[in-house]
DNA sequence: TATATTTATCGAAGCGGTTCGATAAATAAT
DNA sequence: ATTATTTATCGAACCGCTTCGATAAATATA
């Protein structure tokens, strides 16, 4: 097992450059020589040690999978669940994924992913958010990036991001199929860009639907800063539904936020969906654990973590690329937390 | 940046063997020389190539992960939380985290992790499940490794486990204090020795407290080889409610199993806890969005990645080391599906 | 048949580190 | 003062692979 290409050059009876050119499957090499070669390689179980195609190369099929650290602490099947589509896709191109964590606050030199210094690996993808200095060290070393699930405005690079708007949009609206009217915006993160176009796609509906007969929407709103959490959605339903002219539905701004809500709802002795629908956003597994299970918008995070590995192994081959932005649709799931046919479970990974 | 310990060398005026002894910190190199190579260092923001030294060193400093392909594809926080920990703790140490998945089935020379072959990784953490024609080669091989909540009698390596034995007796024994004789225990991946373990706790208190009174334990008891879940525990609990003497309280095997349980206690119209007290194991976060939320044993994740990634590095750092088994212990969390007094949140990683 | 091309193979250099043995200078022992 | 040790530094070999340019053999072209 522990043997180099040398030996499996001198068992073929070649030069090591031929074993090269064969393991590699260049061209102008002899259909018997080829034979030879495979032979041997397959005889001494024969793998090329990765670290010295590495250095010769100067790449060594690594890609760099960065989670900031909040997200590593707090509960978080979302983005682990992108981190798994991405490791699935980038083993299947030949691809290794190796995990970092992005300190926060960042500081910077020493904050730095040490797999990005000593070049270990050939890219990075960073989920979820990413400290401003970091992306700005990895546009000055030209380090092939894609951000899933984040961007910053006046930062360009390439983007996996998931279609909250209209998400968010066809949640609404399925609300106001349902009759109601004052609906309620419950929110966390608040200054995250996914939730504040969810965000968004709330503010256009009720526009839509009630520009001049609701007087204040902002009544209606709760947003906090504070990482989207069931104690969050909890705070902001409860807020909301203590209002003299309470709303009948809440959008959550995710599942986490949902699950406050349920909490919220249930102290306050509303039945959900009787008295209270709730709308979430994610469709991560919480929402079929609750009672009733959560109506919420899908969203199809292992294929996000697949798309940009793709999107990553493109930019390393073809380092011309264009940077590109790819959107990834939602799917309204609607179960028991707020009335209507309910959707098939689906069952994508 | 694409400097090399040449510019180094070249800039403070010494050899590149110098600047190698200064960058690792030997002996016997003068405190002048020592500066000199420092500051050039810095000005040149010198790092050395992870793939040079891997080669030379003929070891690169990173440690492989392996799941369980179902684990990847099925919720799982709780091994992700494993890896997270694990992750934590590596790269305080200074190794990096290469992922990668075990297929099921396993096909022999095929399936194995390409890390192993190439000589990425120093050594490996096999979490949950490992097929055996894996920890085979991985012994042949005389890979370092460890397995994290999976043993197999007859192979011996070094292993982190859950106290599961404790954790289930004391849980049971909580419920007895509660007062309840008729006690159902419902598992999936009964053939998993963790799982098989925490019915051995069952069994044992049981006996221990009705070995006489109670005819047959075993009609009490659901057992599934499936991959334990929502469904499996549904099924389970709704067989054994139907029972014509049926428990007053039900342990689920894990927390993904509890939530089944409640499924199927609100299907019969039976309230939690009043007609029945459900009692989990694992501490997911699915047991405190539960209504009410789930008394179950906590299990410290992220510290069992963790001392994984210690057994590791000290075989790694310390070859002729005798084998280690952890066991971590468990937390009894009171919460509110069976009654008693609450355990106050913890809230480690 | 002589010359130009193409094909197959090889040797050697290089990727960027580490380390061993040699050497020279400084220090200690006789 | 001479010899033995220790300390500081360096050059060169090596880790295992890829690749470029050279060479020889085979094939095509004139």
């Amino acid at each position: 097992m522990n043997y180099t290409i040398r030996d499996v050059a001198q068992r073929a009876g070649v030069s090591q450059s031929t074993v090269s050119l064969v393991i590699n499957d260049r061209t102008n090499v002899s259909p018997e020589t080829r034979r030879r070669v495979l032979d041997a390689v397959d005889v001494l179980e024969y793998h090329p040690r990765h670290s010295a195609r590495h250095l010769a190369l100067a790449k060594g099929g690594s890609i760099g999978f960065v989670l900031t650290e909040q997200f590593f602490r707090v509960s978080e099947p979302f983005y682990t669940k992108i981190l798994l589509g991405a490791e699935f896709e980038a083993a299947k191109q030949g691809f290794y994924t190796l995990l970092s964590r992005a300190k926060e606050p960042f500081e910077y030199p020493k904050d730095i992913p040490r797999f990005l210094l000593d070049r270990s690996v050939d890219g990075l993808i960073v989920a979820g958010r990413a400290p401003k200095r970091l992306l700005k060290f990895i546009k000055e070393k030209e380090i092939p990036c894609v951000l899933v699930d984040f961007k910053l405005p006046s930062y360009s690079t390439n983007h996996v991001l998931i279609d909250n708007l209209s998400g968010s949009r066809e949640a609404m609206n399925h609300l106001i199929s349902l009759g109601h009217q004052r609906i309620g915006f419950v929110a966390g993160s608040s200054t995250h860009p996914s939730i504040q176009e969810r965000y968004e796609g709330y503010r256009q509906v009720m526009y839509e639907n009630y520009g001049d007969s609701i007087s204040d929407i902002d009544k209606l709103t709760y947003l906090d800063e504070e990482e989207a959490s069931p104690q969050i959605g909890r705070e902001g339903a409860l807020e909301l539904l203590m209002l003299t002219d309470p709303p009948t539905a809440i959008f959550a701004c995710n599942d986490a936020t949902a699950v406050g809500c349920y909490k919220a709802a249930k102290e306050l002795g509303l039945s959900v969906p009787d008295d209270l629908a709730i709308m979430g956003f994610d469709d991560v597994d919480a929402s079929t654990h609750l009672d009733p299970d959560l109506s919420t918008v899908h969203i199809y995070k292992a294929e996000m973590g697949k798309e940009a590995v793709r999107s990553l192994v493109d930019c390393l081959e073809n380092p011309d690329q264009p940077l590109k932005t790819k959107i990834i649709s939602t799917k309204l799931m609607i179960r028991g937390s707020c009335g209507g046919e309910r959707t098939p479970e689906i069952n994508y990974f």
